[in-house]
DNA sequence: TTGTATGCGTTATCAC
DNA sequence: GTGATAACGCATACAA
C-alpha cells in the first residue's frame, strides 16, 4: 500500500528512498532492461512508496518535445467535432499523446489570442477545426514550425497538412440532391462562417448552372440553434419567397425547421423538404427523421492522428491532404415528391 | 512584420537581438513598467521579429505551477459535459488556465491510467465528471495534493470539493412527478453506470414509498443511443410487463422509446409517458417534445471554475459542496392523462 | 533601471 | 550495471 506519499514526488525523492542515483530511478522508468532485477524492484518499491509520476514539464524542457497536441474547435457541441476529438484523442493515446483542446466559440479574435497562448505550450502539432484564414494566425503557425493539421474544411492552400471534404463540393452536392428529387425553389439557412459561406457559393453556382432560381440563402451568426431554425423558418413563411426545400448549415437548425412547420401544419416533405448538415446522433430521431449531409468525424480524427503520429516518428506521409469525403443520408424529411400522377 | 522569425524563440535570442540581459526580457514580459520606456520598446519589438512566446514548460518547472486544469469526462458527446466544459475553460481562460481534456469513454480502467498520465502534467487542479469510487485512484489523489472537484455527483464522502446535484434526488424526483400525473406502472432505461444505478435505486424506493408497483427497470453498459432506447422499447412491448410510463437516464434513449413508439402506433403521451434526463439541445426538437430532466452543466462549470479560483489565490472557500439542482422540464411527452371523464 | 547567479526536475552523455 | 555532470528555458533573490 502507498503509504506516506508525498505531493509531487521528485525522482530525487525516489533515489535516495532506493540507494540509488537518480540516472537509475530514470532509467527504472524509461530502459527497466537495462538495470539488475533486484536493483529494479528496489527502485519500483521507491516509486511505488512516494507514489512517484514524472514531472512532464521537466520531461518537455529537457527533451524539447512535450507529447501534448493542441485541437482548436470552435465548439465542443457539435456532433462532428466531438467524434473527431474523441478518436484524435484515443489514437494520440496508444502512443502517450493527450491533447489539449481549445474553443473559439465561433468568435474570430478569439482564435488568435487562444493559438499564441496554445504554443505557450510547445505542443507536438496542432490541429485546427477549420482552415486558418487570418494573415497573423498563419504567419504564427508557420513561424513556430510546428505541425499543423487543418481538419474538416480541404482548401487548396492549406498551412501544412490537411484532412476534411470540401465545402464547396458538400454545397454543390446538396444542391443537386435536391435537384435530383424535383424540387426547384431553393432556400438555405446556415451560419455566416467562412466555411458555410463557401458552401452556400457553391450551393448557389450549382442552382444557376441547372437553370434553377436563384436560392434565398439566410446566414447568421453561428451557433445555430432549434430556436433559430424556428424564427427562420417563421420569417420565410411570413415574408419569404415561395419555397419547396431547404437546406440548413446545421441539422439543429434544421429540427427547429420541422417543429414550425409541423406547428404551422406544414407537412414535410409533402409541402417542404428540409435537409440538414452533420447528420447529428438525433438527425434519425426527428420526425419526420431528417436527410443530413454525413461527415465523418471519427474518420477525420483518425486520420489526423495518423498524419501526426507519422510525422512525429519521422515517417514520409503519404499525402499532406486527405479528402474524407462526406455522404448525403437520405431519410423521411426529402422524400421524393409524388411521381407524375396517373 | 515578423521577418526571419525562428521556430521556438528562447529568451536568450529576444535578450540578444535587443541587445539586452534575459532578466529584462522576461520583466517586458511579467512586469514591464519596471522598464525604461525605451528598453521596452526595443525588447518588443524583438520578440515580435522572433515571434517570442514563453515556454511554459520553463515556466511551469520554474513556477511549481502549471496554469493547467485537468477535466476527466467519460465522453464529450453528452450536453451537460460540453457544457460544462465550455465554461470552465472560458471561466479559467480569463485567469490564464487552460483546460487539459480527458476522456474515460466509460471505460472504468482507462480512469486510473488517465489519471496516472495526468498526474505527469502537474494540472494546478482535476476536475472528475462523476464520484471517485476507485479506491486505487482516490489514494492517488489525495496522496498528489492537487485540488480535485467532482462534478455532477453529489456524494456525501467527496474527496475534496465537489458541485451537481444528487442524483437519488434526481430518481425521486422523477418517479415523484410521473406519480403525481397519475402513471403507476413505471419503468426505467438506463446505463449502469454508477450513477445511474444510483438514481435508479432512488427512483424504486419513491415507487415503493407511494405504495407503487416496483417499477421495471434496465440497465445497460453506456453509452445509451438513440438505437438503444428503439431496441429497448421493442423488447418491453414483445415480452415486458405493461407500463403506462418510462424514464430514460438519457435523452438520446429516450427519443428512440419515442421513434419506437410512433412506429408502432403508441401514442406518445396518451398510451405511454416517456420522460428523459439531461435536457439536451434537441429534447424541445422531437416529437413529441420530450419531458426532461434538466441539468445545468454550465452552472456546474462555472461553480467549478469559481471553486477552483478561489483555492488558488488561497481565498477561503465559503462551501466545499455546492449542489446546483436540477430542474424538470416538462413538455409533450408526458402531458397529464385525460382527467376523470364527466 | 538593469544584470548575475542559482535552481526548478529531468535526461543525454560520458565515465567508471 | 551504475553514477556524475551538464543543460533544457525561465523567474526569484540579490547585487550593482
Amino acid at each position: 500500500m502507498p503509504a506516506a506519499s508525498s505531493p509531487n514526488a521528485t525522482i530525487r525523492q525516489v533515489a535516495e528512498l532506493a540507494g540509488v542515483s537518480l540516472m537509475t530511478v530514470s532509467r527504472a522508468v524509461k530502459q527497466p532492461q537495462q538495470l539488475a532485477p533486484e536493483t529494479l524492484e528496489r527502485v519500483r518499491a521507491a516509486m511505488d512508496e512516494v507514489g512517484y509520476v514524472p514531472n512532464m514539464a521537466a520531461v518537455s524542457l529537457r527533451l524539447a518535445q512535450t507529447r501534448l497536441v493542441a485541437a482548436i474547435v470552435p465548439t465542443l457541441a457539435t456532433h462532428v467535432f466531438d467524434a473527431m476529438l474523441a478518436k484524435l484523442t484515443a489514437e494520440l493515446a496508444r502512443e502517450g499523446y493527450e491533447v489539449l483542446i481549445g474553443q473559439t466559440q465561433y468568435q474570430p479574435g478569439r482564435e488568435v489570442d487562444l493559438i499564441r497562448t496554445t504554443l505557450g505550450r510547445r505542443p507536438d502539432g496542432i490541429l485546427l477545426a477549420g482552415s486558418v484564414r487570418d494573415k497573423a494566425v498563419r504567419s504564427m503557425l508557420s513561424a513556430s514550425g510546428v505541425p499543423v493539421i487543418e481538419a474538416g474544411d480541404l482548401v487548396r492552400n492549406h498551412l501544412d497538412m490537411a484532412v476534411g471534404m470540401s465545402n464547396e463540393k458538400i454545397g454543390a452536392a446538396a444542391c443537386s440532391y435536391l435537384a435530383a428529387l424535383g424540387y426547384r425553389r431553393l432556400a438555405v439557412f446556415s451560419g455566416n462562417d467562412d466555411r458555410a459561406q463557401r458552401r452556400n457559393r457553391a450551393f448557389a453556382r450549382e442552382a444557376q448552372r441547372r437553370g434553377m432560381p436563384v436560392p434565398h440563402v439566410v446566414e447568421v451568426p453561428p451557433p445555430t440553434s432549434h430556436a433559430l431554425g424556428r424564427e427562420l423558418m417563421a420569417q420565410l413563411l411570413a415574408r419569404g419567397p415561395q419555397v419547396d426545400a431547404i437546406y440548413c448549415g446545421s441539422d439543429m437548425a434544421a429540427a427547429g425547421v420541422l417543429t414550425e412547420s409541423r406547428e404551422r401544419g406544414i407537412a414535410v416533405p409533402r409541402d417542404i423538404a428540409v435537409m440538414g448538415t452533420g447528420d447529428t446522433d438525433f438527425a434519425a430521431a426527428l420526425f419526420p427523421a431528417l436527410t443530413s449531409v454525413r461527415i465523418d468525424g471519427a474518420r477525420i480524427g483518425e486520420v489526423a492522428a495518423g498524419m501526426f503520429l507519422d510525422r512525429f516518428a519521422g515517417r514520409p506521409l503519404p499525402r499532406r491532404a486527405v479528402d474524407v469525403g462526406f455522404t448525403i443520408v437520405q431519410r423521411e424529411s426529402t422524400a421524393a415528391p409524388a411521381a407524375t400522377a396517373p
